[in-house]
DNA sequence: CCGTTTTTCTACGTGCTGTAGAAGTAGTTC
DNA sequence: GAACTACTTCTACAGCACGTAGAAAAACGG
């Protein structure tokens, strides 16, 4: 349920299919599964789709990294201590994110 | 399943059950369930038990600060573009937390 | 020993997810 | 336009996590 971030063009329902089949190939998906997962993806607001040509098309409606950034501000958002969260979030990351970090900041101040 | 981090002295099964109680006044819960979802936590980690003392005390293995922090490094870690994900991810913090952040990362030099 | 307190075992309802079959709908062809 | 086919929706079932709790077992106090 995750692999449709994987192309950030319109893809159909088939598309997905091959795409995840070409990858593992241990148990074949049927067709209809697919269009079960995205069709509740739609419900959840994280895909969007064009009905207008046959083969639906279904596009992400954030991109992966919009979601995981979402993500991050959820767990964060719970959190009444948010310095000492994003303490131990810091003391945590890598030396390249930390220098990614540092830059975001510096130029968005 | 949450209350428990409120306190981060070892509690007793009863000591949430009060605890919880005194905030949200809606249903009583039992006792038991109190226990089962300690025991629930322990089994998973959260939570540690000291089963010397009769009424088992329970204590927080991570704060939950840690916890939190350690959320949003897993949801993190799912992205390959880290990058993106992070520039994201500062773009909607506030300006407070972002101060919060360079202060961080200023130390951790 | 016997009652009371505390814990464990077991269980039930619910909601989410992965999976898919059955049935419906929409273009395509003759 | 009736039949065929490709596509989609409806419905369903199993599995899992979670909240909740009763029943039974265990441990403590007298």
């Amino acid at each position: 349920m995750d692999a449709v971030w994987a192309s950030p063009v319109p893809v159909t329902a088939y598309d997905v299919l091959e795409r995840l089949h070409a990858g593992e190939s241990g148990r074949p998906l049927a067709a209809t599964t697919i269009l079960t997962v995205l069709s509740r993806l739609e419900k959840k607001g994280f895909v969007a789709s064009d009905r207008s040509v046959r083969p639906h098309r279904y596009s992400a409606t954030a991109s992966r990294a919009d979601h995981v950034a979402e993500l991050m501000h959820e767990v964060l958002g719970d959190a009444a201590d948010r310095g000492a969260v994003l303490e131990r979030f810091i003391g945590g990351v890598s030396d390249d994110d930390a220098a990614v970090l540092r830059r975001l900041l510096a130029g968005s101040s």
